[in-house]
DNA sequence: GAGCACTGC
């Protein structure tokens, strides 16, 4: 295999001149075009295609692509930087399938381009787009692949997939033989998957002469790109924007929420017609400040014209975050003021969303942003400044339909010295576990010496090393052991996927899977439960809202468990399939549809893993005493370096790391256990774990003796609970041997 | 008796 990799032929050595290169293409192109056959399925154009086509021919890529082929045949890998508007997502993938297609001396051989995006819904739409655009059917020529989704087939040329995507087709493949070319899109975003590929592709690229890189990048950084690919060329295409003025406040703002509705107020009394994005940090936040602006434009009466005032946030139904591109009010009467639409979001607006329309744009300067601390393993939300690079990226919102103005809530020294240039990539910020775990299923051994664009601290690595070995994933040499690489296929946290491997031995597989698909949609489920006025409760596939609460509670209590939120989980699960997965029964009992169905789709994906590699599907007798036992067992075998032990104090202290915490409020326990697991750690305005389950004491020396190991561990009440656990069976042990 | 930046497999 080796040698005939060897043996390929540079894919774009093949043409000497890129003259003649050029001539070919454009002959070749003209040729089919005046056929009118589409080359790439044999079918004739249809009218929108030339339709299509004259549009395209727009971009301003299209005025680089001779440059862009050219420096793509010379080299192997390519750095291309375009703003918003350039067409660069479109245009640059066919781009390069023309050329592979020119170069492609073998046309049996079957090749394979790929082009990453972070986002899936980003995939999907830009695929659509770009068959559209070649006037071939979605998932044949041209395909997406997603979680859950893959919409590709053996015709298959070109394929957007997530980042997160190609990292598992890696896993199966790692020298990504399919691909002839790879194209990493939105590469600034830097994705903890896109930093991954980085460092792999790099590899990669060593090994396989054959094949391409395209690095495609918005901003500033592409210096840096271009330092760490080895000065690769670097591309520039010119966006296309209207021009943005920038304001800056004279003096620092002690309170930027107020701050920014007196500037909202401020616009829609002095601009002229244009609606306004203001950005904050989150929901309780964008809720306050849409009720206040509301208020503070009643009390201008009608000198001024109406407005509308739409919040947004991820966690807002799909419905209510349509209203974004709901049109601004009509004027109150003929010739009067005019109406304007005022949108208030989180970074949502940033990248994920965009909305036309937009002429001012607020940013006081502030984001939510994932903070990790290694040392107590707890990942938190923060408020913090914002980088330059999503100043850049904000105030470029203003400027999609026509000129516009941002307001900057900071000084301009505020900006050029405090904000740093970009954010800090996120896998400078993460529990890097799972993120280990992949490396070395990929056959990456040496993590200090990998080639990081930015590498993660030191005790970062170590405390992912330390977790990994604990759950067996990693031998005491750092070395993938049959239990790690087969955790590594499960789309879950280690832990997790830990607990769903051993629920076999445990007799409780079937229910480990229901409580791992529940657990793993908790977090990005929410957004299909919120319903403005509405509450939820944690966990939240339960509804509550405002009117009816007491019959919401009535309902969650039905599905209580006493022994923890894992088992209550199970039974609202258990419930859901018992009622057929009936919408009706859901709305009745305030469960989430929608939540229990994707958690449902979860399930199945799980199942599938889990046969792949013979791993049981079984159940304790429902009836048997060991039911629940059994399962919260299983849990701890995942989960015993996430338990909480409670103090004489009435406090409860984290094993090892002594932390105080609270159970989180939301939990359904009737009591306070002595020994509790939780799934997470949420700081916000106390320290709470949160999904909490009770276990018993001689379960952590039965299931996890390795890490309760005594003689490594920190002096605390825990520590002399579990030595009298210890001594009292070492005395059983002894009673029993001198019976025989 | 608290609360959810945003993604992804």
């Amino acid at each position: 295999m080796g040698t005939e990799r060897k043996r390929k032929v540079s894919l774009f050595d093949v043409m000497e001149d890129p003259s003649a290169k050029n001539n070919k293409s454009n002959v070749l192109g003209a040729a089919s075009a005046a056929a009118g056959i589409n080359k790439w399925n044999g079918k004739p154009y249809s009218q929108r295609y030339y339709d299509i086509l004259e549009k395209r021919r727009d971009l301003p890529v299209w005025l680089q692509k001779d440059e862009f082929l050219r420096t793509l045949q010379s080299s192997q890998t390519l750095i291309l930087v375009g703003e918003t508007g350039s067409g660069k997502t479109t245009q640059i993938p066919q781009f390069v399938l023309d050329a592979v297609e020119a170069e492609n001396t073998n046309k049996h051989k079957k090749w394979l381009v790929g082009c990453t995006q972070p986002r899936r819904v980003a995939a999907m739409s830009v695929s659509r787009r770009v068959a559209d655009e070649m006037d071939v059917a979605i998932g044949e020529e041209v395909g997406y692949s997603i979680r859950f989704e893959d919409c590709s087939g053996p015709r298959t040329m070109l394929k957007y997939l997530t980042d997160g995507m190609l990292l598992r087709e890696a896993m199966a493949d790692p020298l990504l033989e399919r691909y002839k070319v790879i194209i990493l899109d939105e590469a600034h975003e830097r994705t903890l998957a896109t930093d991954v590929l980085f460092g792999l592709l790099k590899e990669v690229l060593r090994n396989r002469p054959d094949l391409k890189l395209v690095v495609m990048s918005a901003t500033l950084e592409a210096e840096k790109f271009q330092e760490y690919f080895s000065g690769a060329p670097l591309m520039k295409v010119p966006g296309r924007l209207h021009p943005v003025e920038i304001f800056y406040t004279q003096e620092p703002e002690r309170d930027y929420l107020e701050a920014a509705i007196r500037t909202v107020v401020q616009i829609h009394m002095c601009e002229p017609p244009g609606d306004v994005l203001v950005f904050l940090t989150g929901e309780e936040e964008i809720e306050d400040a849409c009720r206040k602006i509301n208020k503070e434009v009643s009390n201008l009466g009608d000198q001024v014209g109406p407005v509308k005032v739409v919040p947004l946030y991820s966690t807002l139904p799909p419905a209510m975050q349509q209203k974004i591109f709901d049109p601004a009010p009509e004027p109150l009467t003929e010739g009067g003021p005019a109406g304007r639409k005022i949108v208030v979001s989180t970074n949502i607006a940033e990248t994920s969303l965009t909305i036309d329309g937009i002429v001012y744009v607020i940013d006081p300067g502030f984001a939510k942003q994932k903070v990790y601390n290694p040392r107590i393993r707890v990942e938190s939300l923060l408020v913090s400044p914002i980088s330059k690079a999503s100043a850049h990226q904000r105030s470029g919102r203003a400027g999609r339909t026509r000129p516009g103005k941002c307001f900057r809530l900071y000084t301009e020294k505020s900006f050029n010295n405090d904000l740093q240039p970009q954010t800090y990539p996120e896998i400078l910020r993460s529990n890097l576990a799972n993120t280990v775990l992949t490396l070395k299923k990929l056959g990456i051994d040496d993590l200090v010496h990998f080639d990081f664009m930015d590498p993660p601290a030191p005790e970062t690595l170590m405390r992912a090393l330390e977790v990994l070995n604990y759950l067996g994933a990693l031998d005491d040499e750092g070395n993938l052991t049959r239990t790690g690489e087969i955790m590594s296929e499960f789309p879950l946290d280690p832990q997790m996927s830990k607990m769903l491997i051993v629920s076999p031995e445990f007799n409780c597989s079937n229910e480990i899977l229901s409580v791992s698909a529940m657990l793993s949609e908790l977090g990005s489920l929410v957004w299909a439960l919120h319903v403005r006025g509405w509450e939820t409760l944690i966990p939240n596939c339960f509804v509550r809202p405002r009117e009816a609460q007491k019959a919401a509670d009535e309902a969650k209590s039905k599905f209580g468990h006493i022994d923890g939120d894992h088992l209550t989980l199970l039974n609202v699960y258990h419930a859901y399939k018992q009622n057929n997965e009936d919408p009706n029964w859901c709305f009745e009992n305030f469960v989430n549809n929608r939540a229990m169905k994707s958690a449902d789709n979860v399930r199945q994906q799980l199942v599938r893993i889990m046969s792949r590699f013979n791993l049981k599907m079984c159940s304790t007798d429902f009836n048997s005493r060991d039911y629940y036992v059994n399962i919260r067992k299983a849990m701890l075998s995942g989960y015993f370096m996430q338990v909480a032990h409670l103090e004489r104090t009435g406090h409860y202290l984290t094993v090892k790391d002594n932390q105080v915490v609270h159970l989180h409020p939301s939990n359904c326990l009737d009591h306070k256990p002595e020994w509790v697991i939780y799934n997470e750690y949420v700081l916000t305005t106390r320290n709470f774990i949160r999904t909490v389950t009770d276990i018993r004491g001689d379960w952590l020396v039965d299931v996890a003796s390795h890490y309760y190991d005594l003689s490594n561990f920190p002096n605390c009440e825990a520590k002399r609970v579990l030595e009298k656990l210890y001594k009292k069976r070492e005395r059983e042990r002894n009673e029993s041997k001198s019976r025989k």
